[in-house]
DNA sequence: GCCAACGTTGGC
DNA sequence: GCCAACGTTGGC
């Protein structure tokens, strides 16, 4: 089992969307090639913080699950997306996506200040000084600590 | 909206 | 393969 951190913007996908969806929501769109190979690294039923960045409330604000480890994004195919990359073809795709359901919201927001008080938690990827990786592995000592916090 | 940090691109 | 220029991310 591993624990990992994804970064949205709530304007996009947001914890609630993520826990009112009926199916598995498809995490697509990551375009930097760190990112996917944690993406690829992802196993079935690995448990993910749900970041909010870009937004008022920025912080940890949620829990969701893998269901079904990584495959070719599609969005890289479709002209019509944001994320389309004319680089690739079908035969030669390059991005991966991930589906992954909403298991529960935290209490409340834990915002990086908060988070950055926490000296368990200073070697987190997500607190380093301009961080900008939006998929990031997490300690399981780190995951417990946060989920912890969030459901105080 | 500012700007630091970082990834990517492309000329050489 | 170096590195300057540029674009993007994302907290504040």
């Amino acid at each position: 089992m591993n624990y990992w951190i994804f970064k949205t913007e709530p304007a996009e996908c947001s914890i609630d969307d993520l826990l009112n969806a009926a199916e598995a929501t498809i995490w697509e769109g990551v375009r930097n090639y760190q990112a996917r190979n944690f993406l690829r690294a992802a196993s079935f039923g690995d448990l993910v913080l749900i970041h909010h960045s870009s937004c008022a409330e920025v912080g940890i604000t949620g829990v969701a699950r893998i269901t079904e480890t990584a495959f070719a994004d599609p969005s890289q195919f479709d002209p019509a997306s944001p994320y389309f990359d004319s680089k690739v073809s079908l035969a030669n795709p390059r991005w991966s996506a991930v589906k992954v359901k909403g298991i529960e919201r935290f209490n409340r927001v834990l915002s990086l200040q908060e988070l950055r008080q926490q000296a368990e938690l200073h070697q987190m990827q997500l607190l380093r000084k301009g961080n900008r990786l939006s998929v990031m592995p997490i300690t399981e000592d780190e995951y417990q600590l946060v989920y912890f916090l969030g459901k105080v």
